[in-house]
DNA sequence: ACCTGAACACCGTTCAAGT
DNA sequence: ACCTGAACACCGTTCAAGT
């Protein structure tokens, strides 16, 4: 008589994230998620093949909460504004995956939907052909790269105060720059490099 | 008598190099360096204080190689353009170092010095301040991402054809525009989002 | 002062055994 | 079928000892 599975990939990638979010990247290990669930080790390659995949689990875990379907109002830059927010905003709610994010991105079923429904929005605002695979490859690179240095160097961090504090005379604009980085919020710095992005898309030329 | 120092951190820098080249990422392990140096692993904790500084110098060793000189030639979002191709090429030539960049770049001097040419050329061009700040860490944003996604998710990988393949009925445009994808070579794709990127500063109200 | 070797507290994963 | 425990081949790093 087989015996039940006692787990689903769902419970997985939620005990893996909680151990995350209490502790951090560095303390996701087989042994500290199995402990989670308060089984074995072992018994968590009934369920995937290494560690790479529960990582790629954790991903689409986070990911998962994001709203895939095409923005409905607005401009064109508008819509697709409110669709690469919304990524953005999923991964706030667990800043510490976030070094995971560029290694399973292209594995996650959500990210495929996202991008089913950017793409929607950016055909229906005329883009075709190679424009299509530039424009969609620019607003993942802003995405991707943004969030990450949100996360892992953000305006209000030490690296700022760093460079706040550079001599004068070696480094005059970085020192100036950074002292005005101070009074800009990470909203308004997301915001207002991905309107740029819009804008360039949007003069584009054929 | 003390003995003299047998080891620069700029040897432990390439000696690291050289294993990531040779054998991947993964395989950067203090033993490894210190086998490549022919000597013992704790003889690098003379020169390193842990794993996490060793990684640093490994970053700084492959982005010194980039010309932090501001360009000199052509408009000024052809100046900036120069600058950020410099750092892509610098960081091609060692693509397997590409997950450590997002954590280390801002313990990098010479990334110091290359964002003061950065800001230099921005200043110029009458940028200031949030202004500028904004379209600098624009540009960073998109560089950090854009090099992430063509070393950890290339056009031309299997990702591709994996979306190429998918359901029409359910990804119409995803399937349509991953067929496109495999003409975009990778220079292209980084240019042309980067021009987009550029064209969108260029049209930037105050 | 600088380097070494043994040891400690971890990892991911294989394997043989239990129910 | 599914889960467990012991074991293997690794890690980074501490510590005491060598020259």
């Amino acid at each position: 008589m087989p015996r039940p599975r006692s787990l689903t990939p769902a419970q997985l990638a939620s005990a893996a994230l909680a151990v995350i979010d209490r502790d951090g990247l560095p303390a996701l290990t087989m042994r500290a998620v199995a402990a989670e669930l308060g089984t074995s080790p072992m018994a968590l390659y009934r369920y995937v093949a290494d560690r790479d995949e529960l990582e790629a689990l954790v991903v689409e875990e986070v990911l998962s909460t994001v709203d895939t379907a095409p923005a409905a109002d607005g401009s064109w830059p508008d819509r697709v504004g409110v669709m690469v927010r919304r990524m953005r905003l999923a991964v706030g709610r667990h800043p510490a995956v976030v070094p995971l994010l560029p290694v399973h991105r292209h594995r996650s079923p959500t990210v495929l939907r996202w991008t089913e429904g950017v793409l929607g929005v950016l055909a229906e605002a005329g883009f075709v052909g190679t424009r299509r695979v530039v424009a969609l490859r620019a607003l993942l690179a802003y995405a991707v790269g943004a969030i990450q240095l949100e996360h892992l160097g953000p305006l209000s961090g030490p690296g700022t105060t760093t460079m706040a504090a550079l001599p004068v005379g070696e480094f005059p604009h970085l020192a100036a720059t950074a002292a005005d980085a101070r009074r800009v919020g990470p909203d308004e710095e997301f915001g207002g490099g991905l309107d740029v992005l819009l804008r360039g898309l949007a003069v584009d030329p054929d």
